[in-house]
DNA sequence: GCCGTTTTCGGCCCGACTGTTTTCAGTCG
C-alpha cells in the first residue's frame, strides 16, 4: 500500500498541533507545518522520489531530520515521534484546535483542568458552566467557543471561486457608496484566484478608518459582527462567508495589499528577505529604522528587496521568489490571448443551445474557432451520438461554416474512454473529425494501475487529441480517480496528446500543481470551458486563472494559436 | 527543526482586536 504525500503532510500537521498544545518551541512547530505544506504541494509522489534516490534535503524546509522522518513514514506508515507524543497528549485534542477561538493554550487549559478531550466533552462542560470558571476564561469566551463549534460544521467548506464573484462585487459596490473611500479591492485567496476561497479579505484606503468601518458594518448581507476597531473589522454574512475589512492610508496601500493578498507563506518569505537587508516590511510599508521608504504600490515594495512584481496567482511560496530573483518569472497567459474554445456541447446532446447559437456566441467573444464536442453513444443519458448522428452533425457544421464570417466551427466529439481503454466510436468515423476530446465518465473506482493503463491505451489511438478533465475530480464533491499522473503525462508527451484545463467552476481540472508539472514536462495544454450553454462560454476566465496559478504562458496553451498552426498540432 | 552575502550558533515576520485583566495573553490573519 503506497503512502501518499497527503498522508505524510497530515502526520506532520498533527504532530505540529500536538507539540503546540504541549508547549514546544514554536519554531520547531513551524518547521513541521512548513514541511507539511511543501510535501502537500509537490507535483511528484514523495515515495517515488525516495525510490529514485532523490535527495529530499534539496526540498525547501526539509533537513536531515525531516528527510529521515519522511523515509520512515513511507517505509512503515508510522511516525514514531507522533506515537510517542500521542501517549502524553491525546490525538483527538488536535480536533479542538479547529474550533474558532481555541488555540493551543486554551486547549491545554481545558484538557489539564477539565479533562476535555473532544468537542462533545467541551459542549457538555460549557452547558454545566464549568469552562467560565477557568482562569483567563469568562462568560463571553464561553459563548464564543460555543459559536465556534456550531460554525465548524456550518461553514467548514470553502467556497468555489466562481461563487464568490457576485458577493465580492456587491461588497465593493457597498463600500464605494461611502464617498470618503478612495481605493477598494478584494485581496486574499480571491485575488490569488485560488480554486476555493475561505474568507473574503477586503482592503480599502480612506482618511478616516473609523468612519469606513461604521459604513462597512451597515452592509445589508451581514448576519453577525465579529469584531470592529478603527482600522479593521470582521463580519459574517448570511451566506456564512466571513469578511475581513482592513482600512489603511493611501501611502500604505501597496504594502497592505501585498500583506492582505498573501499567501501567508509568501509574505513570510519576503519579510525574511527584508530582514536580511536590514529592512522591515509590515502592512504599512517598508521601513528603514523608523523611516518609511516605500509602500504606496506593490511594485514599490518588491523593488526595495530587489524583486520584480510577482503576479498574485503565483504567490504561494512554491518557487516564485527564487524565480523572481533569477529573473525567470513566467509571462502568464491572459484571457485576451485565447482565440477559441475546444470543448462545448449543444442541444443535440446535453447542452441547451443549438449549434448556430453556440457559434454565434463564440464569434461575439471574438473567437476565430470553436470545437463542437457533443457526447458519444456510451453516454446514453445525454443522447450521445452514434455513427449516424455524428455524421449528420458533420454535415450541419459544413453547412453552417459556409455562412459564418469570422469563426470556423471545428468538427469534434467528446469521446468516451471505455473501461478497457478503447474509444466509443470506430476510427472510420474519427478520421472525419478535426480533433477529438476524450474523457472518462464511468468506472471511476478502478485500481490505480488499471485506470492508468486505461488512459494510456486510449492515447495509443492516433485519433486521440485532447484528454479532457484528466483527473475527474469535482471540487467539494468527488475525489480524483486513482491514476499515476506522472505516467499519464509521460505517455501524453510521447504520443503528442494535449491535456485539458477544464474551466467549469467545479472541475478546474487539471489543478494548478498539475498544470505546472505538465509545463515542466513540456506538454501542451488546452483551456476549455466544456460549456453546456451560451453563458457558460464565459467560464473561460476561470480556466485562465487556474492556468496562471500553474505558471502557464501563452506558448504552453494551444488555443492561443491561429487556426492553421492549431490544425497542424491535431495531426499525430 | 531549518538555515547561512551576520554561515555551524542563534536567530527564526509582524501587527490588530478581544476579553480578562489592571498591563497583557491569546488568537487570528
Amino acid at each position: 500500500m503506497p503512502i501518499h504525500n497527503l498522508e505524510v503532510a497530515q502526520k506532520f500537521n498533527k504532530l505540529a498541533n500536538l507539540l503546540e498544545i504541549q508547549g514546544a518551541n514554536p519554531f520547531r512547530i513551524r518547521a513541521y507545518r512548513n514541511a507539511a505544506r511543501v510535501i502537500d504541494s509537490l507535483s511528484k509522489d514523495i515515495a517515488d522520489m525516495i525510490a529514485e534516490k532523490e535527495d529530499l534535503t534539496e526540498l525547501p524546509g526539509i533537513g536531515e531530520d525531516l528527510a529521515e522522518k519522511i523515509k520512515t513514514i513511507i517505509k512503515t506508515g508510522e511516525l514514531p515521534l507522533l506515537k510517542q507524543v500521542e501517549k502524553r497528549i491525546p490525538s483527538v485534542l488536535s480536533e479542538l484546535l479547529e474550533v474558532e477561538g481555541l488555540g493551543p493554550m486554551r486547549v491545554k487549559m481545558l484538557y489539564k483542568n477539565l479533562k476535555i478531550k473532544s468537542i462533545e466533552d467541551l459542549k457538555t462542560a460549557i452547558k454545566k458552566g464549568r469552562v467560565r470558571k477557568l482562569a483567563g476564561f469568562g462568560e463571553k469566551t464561553e459563548k464564543k467557543i460555543l459559536q465556534g463549534i456550531t460554525h465548524r460544521y456550518e461553514y467548514a467548506k470553502r467556497n468555489r471561486l466562481a461563487d464568490t464573484f457576485s458577493i465580492v462585487d456587491s461588497l465593493i459596490r457597498h463600500l464605494k457608496r461611502d464617498k470618503t473611500v478612495k481605493q477598494v479591492e478584494c485581496a486574499g485567496s480571491f485575488r490569488r484566484r485560488k480554486e476555493t476561497v475561505g474568507d473574503l479579505d477586503i482592503l480599502a484606503t480612506a482618511e478616516d478608518g473609523k468612519k469606513t468601518v461604521e459604513h462597512f458594518i451597515k452592509f445589508e448581507e451581514i448576519a453577525e459582527i465579529i469584531s470592529r476597531g478603527p482600522t479593521r473589522s470582521t463580519v459574517r454574512l448570511r451566506s456564512g462567508i466571513q469578511v475581513d475589512l482592513r482600512v489603511v492610508p493611501e501611502t500604505s496601500y501597496g504594502s497592505a495589499l501585498l500583506y492582505f493578498t498573501g499567501s501567508k507563506e509568501h509574505n513570510i518569505a519576503i519579510r525574511k528577505i527584508a530582514v536580511q537587508k536590514k529592512l522591515k516590511i509590515n502592512e504599512y510599508g517598508v521601513f528603514k529604522g523608523k523611516k518609511q521608504i516605500a509602500g504606496k504600490t506593490e511594485e514599490d515594495v518588491y523593488r526595495q528587496i530587489n524583486l520584480p512584481y510577482i503576479a498574485p496567482e503565483l504567490r504561494e511560496d512554491r518557487g516564485e521568489i527564487q524565480a523572481a530573483q533569477k529573473k525567470q518569472l513566467p509571462q502568464l497567459i491572459t484571457l485576451e490571448s485565447i482565440r477559441g474554445d475546444l470543448h462545448c456541447h449543444t442541444s443535440a446532446t446535453d447542452g441547451n443551445a443549438d449549434l448556430a447559437a453556440m457559434a454565434k456566441a463564440a464569434e461575439e467573444l471574438g473567437y476565430t474557432y470553436l470545437a463542437i464536442t457533443d457526447h458519444s453513444q456510451r453516454m446514453s443519458m445525454t443522447h450521445g451520438f452514434d455513427k449516424k448522428a455524428i455524421l449528420a452533425q458533420i454535415k450541419a457544421i459544413d453547412k453552417l461554416n459556409e455562412k459564418m464570417k469570422k469563426l470556423v466551427i471545428l468538427k469534434s466529439i467528446e469521446m468516451d474512454i471505455l473501461e478497457d481503454g478503447s474509444l466509443d466510436l470506430p476510427d472510420e468515423v474519427l478520421k472525419e473529425l478535426d480533433l477529438t476530446v476524450c474523457s472518462i465518465h464511468s468506472k471511476f473506482n478502478l485500481p490505480q494501475k488499471k485506470q492508468t493503463e486505461r488512459l494510456i491505451r486510449a492515447m495509443d489511438n492516433i485519433y486521440f487529441t485532447i484528454l479532457a478533465h484528466p483527473t475527474g475530480r469535482l471540487i467539494n464533491q468527488r475525489e480524483a480517480y486513482a491514476i499515476n499522473i506522472e505516467q499519464v503525462m509521460q505517455a501524453a508527451k510521447e504520443r503528442g496528446c494535449i491535456l485539458e484545463v477544464n474551466a467549469q467552476p467545479d472541475r478546474l481540472d487539471l489543478n494548478d500543481i498539475y498544470c505546472k508539472m505538465a509545463k515542466e514536462m513540456g506538454i501542451k495544454l488546452a483551456i476549455n470551458t466544456d460549456a453546456h450553454s451560451v453563458s457558460q462560454l464565459d467560464y473561460m476566465k476561470f480556466g485562465v486563472f487556474q492556468a496562471r496559478r500553474g505558471w502557464l504562458e501563452k506558448s504552453d496553451v494551444i488555443n492561443t494559436l491561429p487556426l492553421q498552426a492549431l490544425k497542424k498540432l491535431f495531426k499525430r
